[in-house]
DNA sequence: ACTGTAGGCCAACACGTGTTGACATCGCCT
DNA sequence: AGGCGATGTCAACACGTGTTGGCCTACAGT
């Protein structure tokens, strides 16, 4: 009984669930949740729907492994507090052209309510925490992540998923050049003048 | 066979067809096009399913004929210039504030490339010529409006799609004052310095 | 009162879906 | 070699879907 990685043990499987997996991002990225069919995952896999269901239980389950995702922020403490804006769009445009499992994401959410659950979690628990990381005022960090998320999710929106021509046709960097200064200011510009002042 | 109004003639169904119309429009809303079932919308306008398909003749149909969408944008022309991005922020918060159909719209774009189509005409039409009308160079409409899309649809998207807390919790002057310049600056800044010059 | 037509309901079809269980096969361990 | 769990395949179930055609009912025109 006692081997030498009784957990950490590589299955003969593992291909097999990597591969439906990758299988699993593509189809919910380009169909969305509903439209995604365990058959066409499980044919894109070259692999019997049934293995789908043994290895990741229903299709829920299968999508919450899909869709797990790390923004992979940089640690915005240690970005100069000038370049915050650039610095983040930019680090967004290039991570989701390499991996779209973010487009994934964003594309259930829009109908499922798990997905959109798992959205707010991503933007809640990392970006938020990124952000307070980098604000002066710690109480206000939550409302300058959401307004960050607001134009960063609607940048991906209209370029991925909509597609949004004069959206499509930027450039990462002319993509930087023309957000970057709206996230610097969700960032750094002081609380506007409020009228009924909350926390 | 020579009635007074041949063509606008005041059917007996016309109740009916709103209702479905109604119906159809909240269940595309709330659940999206695949997850908003003919019989859904049916038993919510009570009614037979069989008749939605005569009326509209297909899901597809029904999902044009609700998804007509008017952004009623006011003429750009004549708001003052310094005034522009307080203006349609605040008109596109009051607009989907009272009527649902754009939201159903953007939920249904995520999935089905018809709705993703209405989307990209809606803003290419109405949006990007009514800031055609506010601009100095109309050369530079086009990506204006697209990046006034993006901050927009993200602002609908986060809020009332994903419903990110902080951006759930700010109220319409709130959101006016912080999203307002930045669409202020997406109008009447001067291009960015670009270093490959496009058009 | 009779008839034609529009409005409405019911039952069913054909299809694709997620999911399940029974059966075959591979490869490691003793 | 023999046994046994892990891997994988096949066929089917139960269900909900969009869609169709037949039938009943009420009302307008004569």
């Amino acid at each position: 009984m006692d081997v030498t990685e009784p957990a950490t043990r590589a299955r003969r499987s593992d291909a097999t669930r990597a591969a439906i997996l990758r299988a699993a991002r593509e189809r919910f990225a380009t169909d969305g949740y509903d439209r995604a069919t365990i058959r066409a995952i499980a044919a894109d896999a070259r692999i019997d729907p049934s293995m789908v269901m043994r290895y990741y239980g229903s299709k829920e389950g299968l999508f919450a492994a899909a869709a797990e995702f790390d923004l992979r922020l940089p640690d915005l403490a240690e970005v100069p507090p000038d370049r915050l804006g650039e610095t983040l769009t930019r680090h967004f445009v290039r991570r989701w052209e390499a991996d779209g499992t973010l487009v994934a994401l964003l594309r259930a959410a829009a109908t499922n309510p798990g997905a959109a659950e798992r959205m707010r979690g991503v933007f809640a628990d990392q970006l938020a925490a990124a952000v307070a990381r980098s604000v002066a005022e710690p109480a206000t960090a939550a409302r300058r992540a959401g307004l960050v998320a607001s134009q960063i999710l609607g940048l991906a929106l209209t370029r991925y998923v909509v597609r949004l021509p004069p959206v499509v046709d930027l450039d990462p960097e002319e993509l930087t050049a023309w957000v970057g200064p709206t996230i610097q200011r969700y960032l750094t510009q002081p609380l506007p003048p409020s009228h009924a002042s909350g926390g």
